[in-house]
DNA sequence: TGTACATCAGTGAACGCGCGTTCACTGATGTAC
DNA sequence: TGTACATCAGTGAACGCGCGTTCACTGATGTAC
């Protein structure tokens, strides 16, 4: 049965979100197609008249959930959004959370386009970063510039760190305390909190 | 044909290793048993007179290659460490590198023994450090143990967004380069370096 | 030390299963007149 | 505006393929006497 052009449109950005949060659930590897398209409402068959193959569907959630999260930065004080970033409730629900954390290390073994989509969502969030409490985001130079990219290695590694160990190991949560806490220090000695 | 007891035993480490190796290069879901058997030089079949499941094989090739990659660090001086572990050849040799950087992402999807092989993994590597050059090596407290994991996610949390970007991309030389100056200023801040 | 037998690491065919992808089909939508 | 036809999003069966795992078999090793 055919659809509406508008209502066609509106599954395929259908089945891009629930790709995304898939995704960053289970990994590229851990959802299939036919998976994907039942959470999505839909049978498998449907799939191959929107996305020549399961590598460009995942270029696509890539670049929705990376530009999704960068919005979502852009949107809170820096200091919360090392408070949120480095919480268990973002390590314990990555389908919620960061296309960045839960997904770069499988964009890694992906092909050049699944690459290419994280590379321009990092320049994304580097040129849309948190904003630093009751002051305007600071001119793009080449210091601030590097500033967001060690802060975003920092937040990164502590997340997928943590996520590494067992679900109840005081470890996972000793890594993302210990990291907030020298980030708020740092950031604090920097005068950017 | 059966083997020696004491060729038995090399032949099971030499799967290991072989595993630890293909693991890091591919991802636990992009080497199959049949694939790993053969690259060290044997048929599929006898897998599983050496591991109960390639569940049981990753929670082992990650014990091996975590214990290895600790060793390398506790050989090598803290900046000598940030210099290799935050280099090109690391980062586009994930096959030689550190089994953190590598797997830590794909250990968080999978079983408890797995993740649990990851958090010893963790513990070795922070209680056998990167020596400082010419001085002993600190004492355990909690500010030092604080000092070591926040390092860790520093590094890793740059070689994986690294290599999450395509081969080419400038951007993926720029966060290992402005990571390391990051690092190095850190450290020598902080006396260590 | 020599002989007979049990063990078991390694082989290679076979298993069921789920994967990504293809295909003939359906029928409401969109279009040409 | 009304009619006839082409389009194409979505369906569900089917495809070949590679996966993890099992199994009967082999034959040198290890052991009991």
């Amino acid at each position: 049965m055919k659809v509406t052009k508008a209502q066609a449109q509106a599954n395929r950005a259908r089945i891009i979100e629930t790709a995304s949060t898939l995704f960053r659930e289970r990994g590229y590897d851990g959802v299939g197609v036919a998976d994907l398209m039942a959470a999505a409402g839909f049978t498998h068959g449907g799939f191959y008249k929107h996305f020549g193959s399961k590598t460009d569907l995942m270029a696509e959630a890539a670049s929705c959930g990376l530009a999704q999260s960068a919005d979502v930065a852009a949107g809170v004080d820096l200091k919360d959004f090392v408070e949120l970033y480095l919480s268990r409730e973002h390590r314990d629900k990555p389908g919620d959370g960061c296309t960045l954390a839960a997904l770069c290390a499988d964009a890694a073994r992906q092909p050049e386009s699944v690459k290419a989509a994280f590379a321009a969502g990092i320049e994304r969030q580097l040129a849309a970063p948190a904003r630093q409490a009751g002051r305007p985001v600071d001119d793009a130079n080449s210091e601030t510039r590097a500033r967001r990219i060690a802060l975003m290695a920092q937040t990164i590694g502590a997340v997928v760190l943590s996520r590494s160990c067992p679900d109840d190991a005081p470890l996972a949560d000793e890594i993302l305390e210990v990291c907030r806490a020298r980030l708020f220090a740092q950031l604090s000695d920097e005068g950017l909190i």
